[in-house]
RNA sequence: GGACAGGUGGGUGAGUGGUUAAAGCCAACAGACUGUAAAUCUGUCACUCCUUGCGAGUUACGAAGGUUCGAAUCCUUCCCUGUCCA
């Protein structure tokens, strides 16, 4: 049964701790989500995710697994969660981001996203429908509904047109995901947009409350706006949401934003940027970034983070790391990834367990706003 | 000893009289990255100076000379490398 347990709240900034009951084990939030876009983590194995990091969620997508290997072959083999040896929850994006960033290759309308296979050309035709079809296929936890996520900047008028589109998309996946996959076991959750516009943010979000919905996203976010628009998008979201049910922020965010978005009330979050970061030589520690490429760490032989207990920082100096990556060798990938990801998670573990002391102010506070 | 081929910036390798301080790639150095078309992408990469400009000067394509208004590019000699023949 998909079920939302609330078990504490900072009086002083409304932050949450909870735990998500989904039928591939609890959540303890707020929570950050690894990112696992083709049925897999980059650069680590699902014996990582589940040991060392410990992680209860991650993400796959719909778009890329639509097109490879094709959700009826993830079906056929048992499922996403089978074909990718994860036994925990999964949660799944709808494409909608992809329908931003692939935006040479489609056309939208009030029907859908026709689009081009980055693949190899093919078109096809992603509706609010047959993107639920998709996550029911795959066996996701967590459906996401189809949505269109909006560059920034854009026009009121535009944010508008767009916002309603997105608004009617939630309608038909939901109710289509009632008729299909409402068994209690999983969740589909409508996503907020309106670009940086309070007014149509307000809109967006009132108009999908009328869903009912197991939980709610906060979509169009970190597309390249100012990162005070995308707390104060956050800030004013948040507090029209009910109470009750979890609030997933999309996309976001660096390591110094996490606590940010939870002292706004937010529960889950997703971001590429640790992943990604550890494969292109950015590693986050408790002092700040480490740019792991860079020549002043040739002979050192500290730990990425002295204060970290991964396995890379347990075992691999600085130059040990910076060597592997100018050598181009794989493990660096690695190594790199299961550092920022044990970070992240060990962020959120901290922040949850402030909150739940009743300490996330003071963690607030001395988190400060500085890059960590 | 002889016959060919060739010697270019940290490496590789284009260029064969003038938009060439010299392509591209690699290395090196720096930067970017936020629901992943990303193990990707961008910039710098001879030295000096300033009014920081598609600025000025100096040095540079094995060495030394020469031809020319102008040479990495043509000529001469020398040095070196590779392959083959004695």
């Amino acid at each position: 049964m998909f079920r939302f347990e609330l078990q504490a709240v900072c009086a002083a900034t409304g932050a949450r701790a909870g735990v998500l009951h989904t039928s591939h084990g609890e959540i303890e939030t707020p929570v950050f989500m690894p990112v696992g876009t083709q049925a897999a983590v980059k650069g680590i194995l699902a014996r990582d995710l589940l040991g060392d990091l410990d992680a209860k969620i991650i993400l796959g997508n719909t778009y890329h697994l639509y097109l490879r290997p094709g959700h009826e072959t993830v079906r056929k083999l048992g499922g996403l969660h089978r074909f990718m040896a994860w036994p925990r929850a999964i949660l799944t994006d709808s494409g909608g981001f992809q329908v931003f960033s692939l935006d040479a290759l489609r056309k939208v309308s009030d029907e859908g996203v026709l689009f081009r296979s980055h693949l190899n050309g093919d078109p096809h035709l992603f509706t609010p429908e047959s993107t639920i079809d998709v996550q029911l296929a795959l066996g996701s936890d967590i459906m996401m509904v189809l949505d269109e996520c909006l560059a920034y900047p854009a026009s009121h008028e535009a944010a508008r047109v767009s916002m309603r589109r997105t608004v009617a998309w939630a309608r038909a996946a939901v109710a289509h995901y009632r008729r299909h996959g409402m068994d209690g076991m999983r969740a589909c959750f409508p996503i907020v947009q309106g670009s940086m516009y309070p007014d149509l943010r307000r809109e967006c979000t009132e108009q999908l409350l009328e869903l009912e919905a197991e939980g709610y996203a906060i979509g169009g976010l970190s597309v390249g706006e100012p990162r005070a628009l995308s707390l104060e998008m956050t800030e004013i979201t948040t507090p029209q949401l009910p109470r009750e049910k979890p609030r997933y922020v999309m996309g976001v965010g660096m390591p110094e934003e996490l606590p940010q978005y939870v002292a706004r009330g937010v529960d889950m979050m997703d971001c590429v940027l640790p992943s990604r970061d550890a494969r292109n030589g950015r590693l986050y520690t408790s002092e700040g970034r480490v740019s792991i490429k860079q020549a002043q760490y040739k002979d050192d032989p500290a730990p990425v983070d002295a204060r970290c207990g991964c396995y890379t920082c347990q075992n691999f100096s600085r130059a040990y790391l910076r060597h592997l990556f100018l050598a181009g060798e794989i493990s660096y990938a690695t190594l790199a990834t299961l550092h920022n990801l044990r970070r992240y998670l060990d962020i959120m573990r901290e922040i949850r367990q402030a909150i739940l002391v009743g300490k996330f102010p003071e963690y607030l506070k001395a988190a400060g706003s500085g890059p960590r």
